[in-house]
DNA sequence: CCGACGCGTTAGGGAAGCGTCAAGATCGGT
DNA sequence: ACCGATCTTGACGCTTCCCTAACGCGTCGG
């Protein structure tokens, strides 16, 4: 999904963000030096990075000014109390927010996804979608069919945003599982049986005979609107 | 333009920066000790507080403790040098940004610029909202339902105010609960089962089967108006 | 012609989420 | 130090949701 640089000298930090947020959907740089860090910036052009301030080389601060002058890509950065002054000066040079350690790893993703959501929502998904009577709102979560609310739970909003994603295209049972399950799933395609049909009943004029959520037998499932 | 809360002993300092503040087109209001802030404050609901650490009364966190008790406004913190624990102090309690004395007033001035332009690209915070016979003043922190005023706590106000923000769309849980109940929070579900319940109690006609506060299971609460 | 396979459909049980109440715990003001 | 208001925490019953196991239907290939 994002491709997040993490910048940090302690590994067992590294290892757990590096953990926690692949199984977020990112793909993680990590590098642990301010010399080593501005390299694979460079080179990889990472969408996010979290920077600890507290680095074996550089001043933290310094690596935060200089990738300011490339780039106006997002920074978190993290510190430990005793560096509040580094903080101030860290939000001077342009970092968008902080984390003070010690920190839960919720509280960090959770500013990981404010600081993704910041930057631009994916183009992909869009935020509302109609089409015959059929109105999807995502960002509400709100869905309309010929003007009367249809109520859909938490699993089938996130399938029926997955599949709105790539619309028009089929998206395979193993890539809708992972997007929705987690990453641990694949082969049960029997849910997706079941939340298709629940999903039809609901948003389908003749659930019987789709016309929008379209099965490709053998392949998967494919987002028919307008 | 903003109404802004100066909080210093220092008389000299006091007027420096009402001038300065003024010729920026903002509106000042002075205080000299935090008892005469924190009444200032509730009278007056300035957009922006400027809050020296040191005053004779009351410890600088304290009254920075106590108004994000009761609200959300950005505050900027002076500190003399000496301070540093202090400092770190306020920015756990809430404090936007901090300044060290001695310091220009260019510097100040920035910063004001800087939490005034993060406060204005919030989504929008309403003033009032009207829906049935339910009014909310979010700007003198009343609520009438038919008429009647209905007095709600300082957290529910917060809960209310950030539900309304976002009204009509689903908020999660987690947001609700870092909004209200600051950054460390995020699964303690049970805050906002008791919250929303007391909410409804209030503002609802029939409690039992809300029509403004809406529950979507599994995904957060949706504030209905209109 | 028949068995294998994929898909649609339904329903039930268990788990998680929610509303509700009330008893501590905390805090601010007197 | 006390009291009232407010917030936290735990407990209970109810509702919603998800997983799972059936069964039927059609298609395809042997």
């Amino acid at each position: 999904m994002t491709r997040i640089l993490v910048v940090d000298d302690d590994s067992v930090l590294q290892r757990t963000l590096r953990i926690n947020l692949r199984a977020r959907g990112h793909e993680v740089l990590l590098a642990g030096t301010g010399e080593q860090a501005l390299a694979t910036f460079l080179s990889e052009q990472p969408e996010l990075v979290i920077l600890d301030l507290g680095l074996p080389d550089l001043d933290g601060v310094e690596v935060l000014r200089r990738l300011r002058k490339r780039s106006g890509v997002p920074v978190i950065v993290l510190s430990a109390r005793q560096e509040a002054d580094d903080k101030v000066e860290a939000l001077d040079e342009g970092a968008d927010d902080y984390v003070s350690k010690p920190f839960s790893i919720d509280e960090l993703l959770a500013r990981v996804r404010a600081a993704v959501r910041r930057a631009g929502s994916d183009p992909d998904t869009p935020e509302t979608i109609e089409a015959d009577g059929l109105v999807l709102d995502f960002a509400a979560n709100r869905a309309t069919r010929d003007g009367h609310p249809v109520h859909l739970t938490p699993t089938e909003w996130r399938l029926l945003a997955e599949l709105a994603r790539h619309r028009g295209r089929v998206v395979s049972h193993e890539d809708l599982l992972r997007a929705v399950w987690g990453p641990h799933y694949g082969r049960e395609r029997q849910y997706l049986r079941v939340f298709a049909n629940q999903l039809r009943r609901k948003l389908e004029v003749d659930p019987a005979h789709p016309r929008h959520l379209v099965n490709e037998p053998g392949l998967g499932y494919r987002l028919e609107l307008g």
